[in-house]
DNA sequence: CCGCTAATTAACATTCGTGTTAATTAGCGC
DNA sequence: GCGCTAATTAACACGAATGTTAATTAGCGG
């Protein structure tokens, strides 16, 4: 759960579509129109951020709409303080070896 | 500078690196021996973190002691709060909209 | 159903990442 | 320098990721 999004995030044009999204919805067209890269470009990359779960995409008519999905992000965060030591809350670890 | 930092910590057997090492430094042979892998693939798993800067290498004898680098750690940690609005003192992003 | 717009999926070429074994560098003790 | 251990780099094979254009699905309005 923690474990692909790491991965969707090491793509620079899928950490934009994220800082796009942190300002609010969007929709394929409107994210595909922000960058320089084709549609279907755009497209499957939403599909791989969708896929680690980083956003929701909701259909809308005709159009599809893009969300951040703020919970996976903080688990991310969450376990990257964990790295350095730092509980979050979450105790699921239990280490403090010197 | 937070750049290839998420595509490094992409990969399983480098966030158990990055796991082992925050309980302690670790010489080069110590991490080998922890994973299925074999020795150079290790060695170039490190690779990729230290170009990343999450790790940092020093030579102490005929050995490699590897550390986790934690301010890095920290500011990945920061990007990710800063893609869901959250400030974290780093103010360099200025935006609020609905 | 037809045409139109929105968006994804398919197919393809190319580059990047990963893992292995073999070769190489680095330091230490004799 | 020789031999030994520690670790990285080189070379190679192979599968995954990326980007493009062309084809396809989805919804809406006539």
């Amino acid at each position: 759960m923690t474990n692909n999004v790491f991965s969707a995030l090491g793509h620079p044009l899928r950490r934009q579509v994220m800082d796009l999204l942190r300002k609010g919805p969007r929709t394929s067209g409107e994210l595909a129109e922000a960058f320089e890269a084709s549609w279907p470009t755009v497209s499957r990359h939403l599909a791989v951020l969708k896929d680690a779960d980083l956003i929701t995409a909701e259909r809308q008519g005709t159009s599809i709409i893009y969300r951040a999905n703020t919970s996976v992000i903080e688990d991310a965060a969450a376990a990257l303080l964990a790295m350095i030591g730092r509980d979050t809350g979450d105790d699921d670890l239990k280490e403090a070896a010197e």
